[in-house]
DNA sequence: AACATACTACGAAAAATTTCGTAATCCAAA
DNA sequence: TTTGGATTACGAAATTTTTCGTAGTATGTT
């Protein structure tokens, strides 16, 4: 089951996309305890859901040793880009302008961030 | 069940709360035509899941009439709000600067698009 | 070689969400 | 007042996601 583009992947597989985007290829153990305490749940259910994003082309694997090693098949700005497309267009009405400014108003801002988006945004004049 | 605040809508809780806002209070009907063709789905559903979400505080009714009219309890602010914040956290590492250049970087912004969001910015200064 | 340990495989249960069929009820029109 | 159409109520099936128990298998240590 090769056909990951469009796929939209669950709570559960965005955490773990999370951590291997962080620490690269990574056994399940890896990713299970970086996921750690908070998560709550056992090892074989992180094992479970990393096979099934192998079957569903979220995840490869290379098995040639005992401890298989994962490795994320999307990207972390393909799947952001993604998620960002989807609520523009399901909570913003598809204006990305109100998303941004609902985005600012979210989380107050550093000088620094500020000057970052800034510079940014100059690129589109 | 009125303990609204901390809930998550689903992906259809989300879309009905989208007709609402837009629409005011409202019919089943309404909504569920609102919804449309691409949903899909019968009218059935759709009222079951506006029950639902009654249930859990998302969605209070006027049921004095044959007609009830549903009205949100969670406003589209509030929400984008919660949904952005878990996105942010999520996704971009905590950083709302990088969400927002994301954001940029998903669809073409208009001149306009980008005024406003120069506008708004200043504020933070 | 035998054993303890760590890992994967597999199936199925549990939980959450979505969907719909059917029945009961109300309202309006004939 | 009776009938037809629309609406709500309800329960359950279907689907998707999450969780885990158990068994099998390989690895390294003694």
């Amino acid at each position: 089951m090769t056909g990951n583009k469009r796929y939209q992947p669950t709570e559960s597989e965005l955490k773990i996309l999370q951590v291997l985007w962080n620490l690269g290829p990574a056994t399940v153990r890896e990713v299970h305890e970086q996921l750690g305490q908070h998560q709550g749940t056992g090892y074989t259910t992180t094992l479970k859901i990393m096979q099934i994003m192998t079957e569903k082309g979220l995840l490869s694997r290379d098995t040639s040793n005992r401890k298989h090693i994962y490795i994320s098949e999307v990207s972390r700005e393909q799947t952001q880009q993604q998620v960002l497309g989807k609520m523009v267009n399901g909570l913003f009405q598809g204006s990305t302008s109100r998303m941004v400014m609902g985005a600012l108003e979210n989380k107050p801002l550093s000088k620094e961030e500020v000057d970052e988006i800034k510079a940014y945004l100059k690129q589109f004049e």
